[in-house]
DNA sequence: ATAAATAATGTTACCGATAACATTAAATTA
DNA sequence: TAATTTAATGTTATCGGTAACATTATTTAT
């Protein structure tokens, strides 16, 4: 591996100046600039980010930390952090924590062992606190996207999720149906709640019973194993006549396992569900649903995070949270009752 | 930030004794290894990897380069790749290129400056090779996906791209088409190269003419500009029965363009494409496809670069090439004609 | 012409870890 | 019990850079 002393070394100069070219700092003349250049050209010198990291005490880098790489929310949302990063001149890398809390804190120790200069984090649940806290003792700055940890203020990005359950709900009671069923995310992530609270105050504005047979609380990414969804499909009774979907990838297993069963969408069962299926959905506009801004999460979120990162130090800039809105787009997945 | 020596001072031990806590090497006491364990919890430390990657001279670090994250093709190639360094104890970081030259520059810069152990990489193009040489050049281990870089040597793993556009375009010939349009991707890209020589080749084998006109080549990632696609479908005449398209990506904005313009698929062009959409072709399997094993090209690539890893300096091992099955999958995209 | 300022470069110490060697304490063996 | 192993810990140098402080050459000012 060639070093600055390999250089200095083979221009006739001490390693200091060769730091002093590759930075631009300093005083140099031409001559040694020159020579300098020159004898890096001739070695095909790359810096030692690690080494250089080391005395600097920052990197240069930022990290993305998304749940799960194959959702197209995720992945929009990744090009969105990834222009505004480059915008200012930071490199980003990506992990994928698969909607898992162990992976997940194993990213945040290399996040921390790398000395990232920030992180945006789309957290795995509630229980991420721990090693956000982790983050927060060490003072890597960081923005959360997408959900809420209870009991950590940082800066946040959220979607409207109340709203957007009320708007699918609103929407399918508009056109008739009462027996309205929810398969949702965990609990234990601030989104899911949120659409799980919007689904109910929108039964009871539109004065409709609420019944804990009709949801189904199971995992936001994929899964190999869609007996949950099998059994609940069955405890339902009477069947409902339309089903919200706490995400595009529920949405998905829900078709997949209706179809197996021969059930037809929208013919027999309404379906709506929140994220859109990336530009694939262009090819057959079907599903009903709540579009968030993917992209904006991304870009915003990098945007604040760099914000607080050249803010450093400094006491201001109190927790900021963006709401974006949840806007739907109406498509063919939703029947009307009679 | 805590270091090994704040937890040497407060445990009454030397820096080097934490060391050997960390790392499980050497003899230490029962005693001093559970006071040191008690320290570090107490400090919240987390080991630097700068500092031990700088002198171990590795990093434990392996980087993925893909040319477009929001296409399913390279996210489940993503899945893949990170399963399998997960098995044999490895992180992984990922970038995306957005299949530039220049950024896939940047994130090899990257790379060599964190020093990762190894790399792997689908190229931009064969405009890549300068800085695949400069890994090569500072032996980093690394394997191609997905495409070739002529002058080039490396392990690498392929789908059967030339056999693919063969079967598709057999396909659509058995069902009466004649007049088949091609868009495809750069010819800069080996990939693509080949799909257009087994499109040449099963024309011809079909008795059929090849005409400069039915073949449009652009580029393969998304993009807001269409009308190159536009000017390409003005251009044919008579249009074409059928379209091949060199991926998924263009096959949505053929999808589009043509739903603007009011033409139907299958009805009045048919349409068949390489890899598949994702999960989310669950829900209305539509296109035709050639379905690339995405999931292994990752899993392979990732196994065949850490045995490079782990055999480094032996001379033995001489270039692997895998090259993967290319199957069709038959939809509803493609009619037939009379 | 000589002091003072400035330009150009060099030296030394250090960032946080580990390898290699050195030392001391405890356990075996002769 | 003295001699030898072995266990447990410590010291020093180093990885590849950069900050801070020299030092030397060159200008500029007086």
């Amino acid at each position: 591996m060639v070093t600055i002393y390999d250089i200095a070394a083979k221009a006739g100069v001490s390693a200091m100046t060769v730091s002093r070219v590759i930075n631009n700092t300093g005083k140099i003349s031409d001559k040694t600039r020159a020579k300098v250049r020159r004898v890096m050209e001739e070695l095909n010198y790359v810096p030692n980010h690690m080494a250089r990291s080391l005395v600097l005490q920052q990197s240069n880098l930022l990290f993305l930390l998304i749940t799960d790489i194959t959702n197209p929310f995720y992945t929009t949302l990744a090009r969105g952090a990834e222009d505004a990063a480059k915008k200012h001149g930071y490199r980003l890398l990506f992990g994928n924590s698969d909607e898992s809390v162990d992976k997940e804190k194993d990213y945040v120790d290399t996040i921390l062992a790398t000395r990232a200069d920030g992180v945006l984090v789309a957290p795995a649940g509630d229980p991420s606190l721990p090693h956000l806290e982790t983050l927060r003792k060490h003072q890597v700055p960081f923005v959360l996207l997408d959900r809420e940890v209870p009991g950590l203020d940082s800066d946040v990005v959220l979607g409207d999720s109340k709203e957007g359950a009320r708007k699918l709900v609103d929407h399918l009671t508009s056109l008739g149906h009462k027996r309205i069923a929810l398969i949702n995310g965990s609990p234990s992530i601030s989104s899911a709640r949120l659409r799980l609270e919007g689904y109910r105050e929108a039964l009871k504005l539109n004065d409709l019973a609420y019944d804990d047979d009709y949801v189904l609380e199971t995992a936001f990414e994929p899964r190999s194993d869609l007996s949950d969804i099998e059994s609940w499909l069955d405890r339902m009774d009477p069947p409902p006549t339309a089903i919200v979907a706490g995400n595009n990838v529920l949405a998905v297993e829900v078709i997949r396992t209706l179809h197996a069963r021969g059930i037809r969408v929208p013919d027999q069962v309404s379906l709506v569900c929140f994220d859109d299926l990336g530009p694939y959905s262009e090819i057959d506009p079907f599903l009903t649903v709540i579009s968030q801004q993917a992209y904006q999460f991304g870009y915003l979120g990098m945007q604040m995070l760099i914000e607080r990162i050249q803010e450093r130090g400094e006491a201001g800039l109190p927790w900021r949270k963006v709401v974006l809105p949840a806007d739907m787009i109406v498509r063919r997945s939703v029947s009307s009752i009679r």
